[in-house]
DNA sequence: CTAATTTGACCCGC
DNA sequence: GCGGGTCAAATTAG
């Protein structure tokens, strides 16, 4: 049980997303077969993207400093309230005020906390051109958890996303999933999730402050061998959480097959996979990776 | 229909 | 009174 780290599940995520990468390059290659399979090749691409979201998304926080690596972020993150699946510039509060005691400033909302979340307000804040989000725990009532959030844009140009949690959370339910876990297997939890990442609205925007530095270099003949092995790993992470074993079981068989139809995500999620996929001008550019 | 979000009203400390 | 936090009715989404 020790792929827990942000770095971890990251690899995790694009390591999978390279495998399902590879399955829709076959298909294409040898397109008079395409559709063959059981799970369509939208659905695979739907997979890389989603893989490799997640994987941006924990990764795409520049450290700093030297001493604030991807290594440490797993260990700092196991403070007390610790939101989880986002390694951005978290740090605690200190006591001189207010009652917050962790603070994450990052260059986009953060998508998945570990939390479910349910906005309860939302106000014009005096200094800042931006508005301020208040956000309770999904939990608040059924478990009497007191935890909450305060999230609000600081900075634009670049953009910088502040989020404040305040109280613990006492909630019992596991609803503390893997943040690689909901990519791969679908967002169990998107009906609830306070927030989705959203690439469609501002791609290249998106494009420029994540893709910038990040490669993949895995050699063709050990991708079976790595998608077995990545597979092995998410079950691994999935049979920690019980609220997951449906899910686990059908995946068994074939790792993309329960993959959530597209529209279960929403309109803005296709719309991201159609605008990424086909609609891209820079395109081009990826071809440096295995695509 | 149920559940989540939006948004103006309300509350409270300064 | 002002500003920020929360409530809750209305609205929207699923």
């Amino acid at each position: 049980m020790e792929m827990n780290s942000p770095h971890d599940k990251a690899v995790q995520a694009i390591l999978y997303g390279h495998s399902c990468a590879m399955r829709l390059k076959m298909r294409l290659d040898h397109f008079n077969m395409a559709e063959s399979g059981p799970v369509s090749s939208y659905d695979l691409a739907k997979s890389i993207v989603d893989c490799f979201s997640n994987a941006i998304s924990i990764l795409s926080v520049k450290p700093k400093s030297e001493d604030e690596q991807f290594s440490d972020l797993s260990s700092r993150d196991s403070s007390p309230p610790p939101p989880q699946g986002s390694p951005s510039k978290k740090r605690k509060i200190e006591s001189t005020n207010s009652s917050a005691n962790w603070r994450d400033d990052s260059p986009d909302p953060i998508y998945y906390d570990g939390y479910l979340w349910r906005k309860y307000g939302q106000k014009c804040i005096k200094k800042s051109a931006h508005q301020r989000s208040y956000y309770r725990c999904s939990y608040n009532i059924d478990h009497n958890c007191g935890a909450r959030k305060h999230e609000q844009k600081i900075k634009d140009n670049p953009p910088v996303y502040r989020t404040t949690y305040f109280g613990q959370h006492t909630c019992k339910t596991n609803h503390n999933l893997d943040a690689i876990f909901t990519a791969v297997q679908g967002p169990l939890d998107d009906s609830k999730s306070a927030k989705m990442i959203r690439f469609g609205k501002d791609l290249d925007q998106e494009k420029e402050h994540h893709s910038n530095g990040f490669s993949l270099s895995v050699k063709h003949e050990e991708e079976e061998s790595i998608r077995e092995q990545t597979m092995d790993q998410y079950h691994e992470i999935a049979s920690n959480n019980q609220d997951c074993q449906h899910v686990i079981k059908e995946d068994l068989s074939s790792p993309s097959d329960s993959y959530p139809p597209p529209s279960s995500s929403g309109s803005e999620s296709a719309e991201f996979d159609s605008d990424l996929l086909f609609d891209n001008p820079d395109w081009d550019r990826f071809d440096q990776f295995y695509f």
